[in-house]
RNA sequence: GGUGGGAUACCUAAGUGGCCAAAGGGAGCCGGCUGUAAACCGGUUGCGUAAGCUUCGGGGGUUCGAAUCCUCCUCCCACCA
């Protein structure tokens, strides 16, 4: 079923900047082939990667075909695009290792297959790296500026910068990633290349360089980095960034990251991160205005993502744990319910002898690692901060013993509104 | 290579002999309000129940007493070459 993908994306707010405003009716005409790049550097996409691959979905969805390119190759060189020092060379394996997880991931989410209109994933270091330097700077080099390169902001930033400099290796970056789209494009007849914003001049590159050496047009679409919602804090959570491995970020996790999403943001994110169609969001962007304490819009962002990214059962289930958490009595749940609730939460197991006496709750805390110290353990009990079982506990000289625990051996101890530590007794 | 300046807690930055466990700001954390929000307000951010103990780049020294003075070392910055 072919849509207009371009005003889809348009209207999605997906469309930072496009090579040719013809780009449009192009893609409304003909079914293309589309590729997007991953960098391996880490073992796990995080939601920055997931606009791209969700960009991929939804070129696939219109009738194009997708191509995942994993920079195994440009990976062991480094893109100095928007980074203010060099970057640290990760070893071959590790890269190998990191996209055999990532291709994971993309897979996921686009149909990966051998059919026609079905997408594949390639690693770029299975052309890159046979390739001889002579050659390489025959053929491709020569249609290089070092005087427009140097102009480049990435690098130019860099040049100007008297601690930091830019080696040779990472200069000579972009013409790796043009010489993939030219590879895509001989191979496979890719001829769009889309992209985060900051993609954008490696991208032109690209596009200059098959002009150049094939005459052919190609183009390019790029994205606004989502550092626009949120400020920086966007894509990260109070643990740092959030991944889409659920080893990495628990679904738990990933399911409250988006939740919490802000009023100002939701329904931006709702457009960028999930398929739901206009009018759906158009719905929930009434009932943000009309009635933001319930939060539908959140509560829908988070339940359609999560199901994206670790499916619609992993997504009730942190639908659950997340009411249990924040609503009812936490005393009143069944063992399974409430060790399912906290399976995210750190855990420890301790002797049922450490409670006969009576324990201090000021160790428990400290040893759950909720508090850094016994004095900063007291800090937040008198400070109305800490709960025992989900119910606040003020008593500084509170001990903890058997008939504290749930079902017999289970303790929940709380400090604040999110840190939770189940205490199991055996 | 020369000459100056600097290094203070998570970051920034005051402090130039005792009143300094160290101002202010940012950030974090806890609480309140609320919607598991924003904004705002309050508290808090070395260790110890406490007496007290250990911190101001590192070592040594002066002094009753040092973040503060002297000395050596390490690192950084600026200007000059």
């Amino acid at each position: 079923m072919p849509t207009d993908i371009y005003s889809e994306l348009s209207w999605r707010g997906l469309v930072h900047q496009v090579t040719d405003p013809e780009l449009g009716k192009l893609l409304a005409g003909e079914g293309f082939v589309v590729y997007c790049g991953f960098d391996p550097t880490a073992d796990s996409l995080h939601v920055g990667g997931l606009i791209q691959l969700l960009g991929l979905r939804r070129m696939q969805l219109a009738g194009h075909k997708p191509l995942a390119l994993m920079g195994g190759g440009t990976g062991l060189i480094g893109d100095p695009s928007g980074r203010e020092s060099e970057r640290t060379l990760l070893p071959a394996e590790v890269l190998e290792a990191n996209i055999s997880k990532i291709s994971a991931q993309v897979a996921d989410l686009v149909d990966i297959g051998p059919g026609e209109m079905q997408g594949q994933t390639f690693n770029n270091a299975a052309w890159l790296r046979p390739l001889r330097l002579t050659d390489f700077l025959r053929d491709i080099g020569k249609h290089f500026s070092v005087n427009a390169m140097v102009a480049r902001d990435s690098v130019r930033n860099r040049l100007e910068s008297r601690e930091q400099g830019i080696s040779f290796t990472e200069f000579t970056y972009i013409l790796l990633q043009s010489y993939d789209f030219l590879h895509l494009y001989d191979h496979y007849g890719c001829r769009l290349q889309i992209g985060g914003s900051d993609q954008w001049g490696n991208i032109t590159y690209g596009i200059e360089l098959i002009r150049k050496v094939r005459g052919a047009q190609a183009y390019g679409l790029t994205s606004p980095l989502i550092e626009g919602l949120g400020g920086a804090k966007m894509g990260k959570s109070v643990g740092g960034n959030v991944w889409l491995d659920p080893a990495k970020t628990s679904p738990y996790r990933f399911y409250q990251y988006w939740i919490n999403a802000a009023d100002e943001h939701v329904v931006r994110m709702l457009k960028f991160f999930t398929f739901l169609d206009r009018d759906r969001i158009g719905e929930l962007e009434q009932a943000v205005a009309d009635r933001p304490a319930e939060r539908e819009a959140q509560r829908a962002l988070a339940h359609e993502v999560t199901a994206l990214v670790h499916g619609a059962e992993e997504a009730r289930k942190a639908q659950r744990a997340s009411q249990a958490l924040f609503g009812r009595q936490i005393a009143e749940l069944d063992e399974a319910t409430l060790l399912d609730v906290l399976a995210d939460a750190p855990s420890s197991v301790h002797p049922r002898s450490s409670f006969e006496q009576g324990k201090a709750l000021v160790d428990l805390l400290l040893e759950a690692g909720l508090a850094t110290s016994r004095r900063n353990a007291r800090e937040f009990i008198s400070g109305g901060g800490v709960y025992l079982n989900n119910a606040k506990e003020p008593d500084l000289e509170r001990t903890v013993d058997s008939s504290d625990l749930l079902l017999g051996r289970y303790l929940v101890l709380r400090r604040g509104k999110k840190n939770y530590h189940l205490i199991e007794c055996r």
